[in-house]
DNA sequence: GCGATTAGTTGACTGGATAAACATATTGCT
DNA sequence: AGCAATATGTTTATCCAGTCAACTAATCGC
């Protein structure tokens, strides 16, 4: 029989008490303002009795951090109000792409603490070469965070490409000409973190996305989205209420490889009529009669200013575009896509396109009269790294007690 | 901030015992052999005195029973086996399909205890009517249960389309010309059972499949894999470890109206080459040169005779079914597929073509030597029906407690 | 200044798990 | 047959984390 996974642990008290502290700080880094013992009972169905212990708990761990009493205008003793603790713990986000590598060190709070980008063109480079920059920069980022004492939890990396979850290897990045390469025991051994983690530069990216929205956007999101992460190649990040899809391996989200026209244009992948050789940066400026390295920005100028190539080439882009992801909605129940990277300064030009695609081509919307979400991205610059950073601070957030 | 899903519920004292009570059931009911409480004190990390406790609960409540003592012969008191009991509690699957219509009860270890199947024609047909029939069915399998002493925990209907989980509507069933019907307010008054679902019927049969393996065949499957319900209609039930895919509103899995030649033959709902019109029995069908309503056994019969034009259609019916699955997979990294329904009889006719496209199209097995499992279904006859009455006992497995 | 109100703390109690000793039933050796 | 060895299942004392209810603390409004 056996139908739902079945190697669940059995709870002893100890892992109540271990719940519930995460419970109570996903709570308290959860929210837009800080809140008091008592509300933070209320939220959760505790008494006031064990908020007040779970708290003391993280605040004596350096975890959570207790605020100068406001006036709330009401009758009655006034709160202390808790938020999360500022800088005194931080993920460190990392990401190697074709054309820059960074890092990022984040707190509970979400705020950058430090950060140094080096553009670059690596595409081609030797691995090691690239990881061993990548640590360097990693050092000077992570001694700027001491400096400012903060303790670094864990690293995570963001790399363009199928990778496994939670270790590696990368498997393959097209771009960076990057076969089978595993990243993880050169970082890990330069780094010496406690936690060290590698995922995909699209599905970092989408969680970044869905923190950025968490707080500013109401969430039209709320019920899951599809990151849409278009450069040179595509990916996408799946991202459900209970977190990124990832698959069996951790692969999720090749949706540059999807076959959009299965006799269509060649591909570097050896496969014909991929996502990418329509919708992709190269792709879209060679349909435009542009340099193949003209930037996404660029492009967007020339469609403003009319340039009836520019138009047809991103028209050809959203046409397929809206393809592939109506094949990912008929498939996973999607219920909004987010186009993020170029894809996000392109949108004004393909997201009508990729709307009416999915209004024919979605057996769930065409029955009905509704639509689709069709979102431009509005994380900021270098989401994966953020996303990165986010995962190990994540750790945290779901399982303080890991962390005492 | 907020990644993860938050609305956790705090946890109590009652949470640990009812949490621990599932996590025994689900050790007792998903063991092949009987298992003795110091056995599930191992398995589970719990003490021999909790172990007792808590089998003592499940035995009183009649969800699990002793068996007479075994002997082993090791030294050391014997022990006394316990495993789910037989016929005890039942969970009824029911589904509505475009030829017949039928109920089936199951008992917590999996055996049918009653089971009534209509064959019929009910494509036209008014929902009212065909429900009402169910009704009709469902009561006197019901009856039959309980002259054997079973209480029925609850009942799920498997229906041929989109369908909001957990309680409908039903979005739309082009085969049965159905729109939007409310298949759950009918029934459930009819039935009054504590517990009605609704899902996909190839959801459920992707379940049913998934039990079916446990028992027999070792988990090749065991990382998860998408089940493809092969018909009039295609549908797909996309099994992970942790469960089956629903997406936001449970309408995952419409793989039939994936575009697999975006400018092809139009299709019944709309859209232009969809899945369903190369790889759907009518059109294999049609394209063999035979009638549309000829069996899938018939296909495979003719197939078997070497009868070139339905060896062509079937190709072609491969063809497209690689190229829609590589979608899939590249989307969600799912590591095999199997064949289900019609699709099991044609298996030997289109799973090399199926196989051939996903090693072309799917980027993660690109790049490595590796080929994706292409299976045929093992699953007995009807597998929906059975995954509905599997995810009523299911319930039980999970939470036991929740029945006491 | 005093009641009303709300926040946080304290102490008795309870449910569920652990640990260790004990009772029970078998095998195998002498 | 008798006894040691072994494993299962049960009993008892203890501990831990949460509840409940009472209490203290700090504010508002009159």
């Amino acid at each position: 029989m056996a139908l739902t996974a079945e190697p669940q642990a059995a709870a002893r008290q100890a892992s109540l008490r271990r719940h519930n502290l995460g419970v109570v700080f996903q709570l308290i880094a959860g929210s837009p303002e800080p809140l008091s013992r008592a509300e933070l009972a209320a939220r959760a169905t505790l008494t006031r009795a064990t908020a007040t212990a779970l708290v003391d708990q993280l605040v004596r761990a350096g975890i959570v951090e207790e605020m100068d009493q406001r006036v709330s205008g009401r009758a009655g003793r006034p709160a202390i109000p808790v938020r999360a603790a500022r800088g005194t713990m931080v993920g460190l986000g990392l990401e190697v792409n074709v054309d820059y590598l960074g890092a990022r060190a984040i707190d509970l709070a979400g705020e950058v603490i430090a950060e140094r980008i080096e553009p670059d063109d690596f595409s081609g480079r030797a691995p090691e070469d690239v990881l061993g920059e990548l640590a360097r920069v990693c050092r000077t980022v992570r001694a700027a965070a001491t400096r400012r004492h903060a303790r670094v939890l864990g690293a995570a990396l963001a790399v363009p490409g199928p990778v496994d979850r939670p270790l590696g290897p990368l498997r393959l990045a097209p771009n960076l000409g990057w076969v089978d390469v595993d990243v993880a025991t050169p970082l890990g051994r330069a780094l010496r973190v406690p936690l060290f983690k590698v995922d995909n530069e699209a599905s970092l990216a989408a969680r970044a996305e869905l923190a950025a929205r968490d707080s500013s956007t109401a969430s039209a999101l709320a019920k899951g989205f599809i990151y849409v992460s278009g450069g040179i190649g595509i990916g996408a990040g799946i991202v459900e209420p209970g977190g990124v899809y990832g698959g069996a391996h951790g692969w999720a989200g090749e949706i540059g490889h999807v076959a959009v026209y299965p006799n269509g244009r060649v591909c570097r992948c050896g496969s014909k009529g991929c996502l990418e050789q329509y919708a992709g940066r190269r792709a879209i400026a060679a349909g435009a009669g542009l340099g193949a390295d003209t930037a996404a920005a660029a492009i967007a100028q020339r469609a403003g200013d009319g340039h009836p190539p520019t138009l047809a080439a991103l028209h050809r882009a959203g046409v397929a575009l809206g393809i592939a992801l109506a094949g990912a909605v008929n498939l996973m129940d999607i219920p909004a896509v987010v186009l993020g990277a170029d894809l996000a300064l392109l949108a004004p030009y393909v997201s009508d396109d990729v709307a009416a695609q999915l209004r024919q081509r979605v057996l769930a919307l065409h029955w009905s009269g509704r639509s689709e979400a069709v979102l431009p991205a509005v994380a900021p610059a270098l989401p994966a790294m953020t996303g990165a950073a986010l995962i190990v601070t994540d750790s945290v957030v779901s399982d303080p007690a890991a962390y005492l």
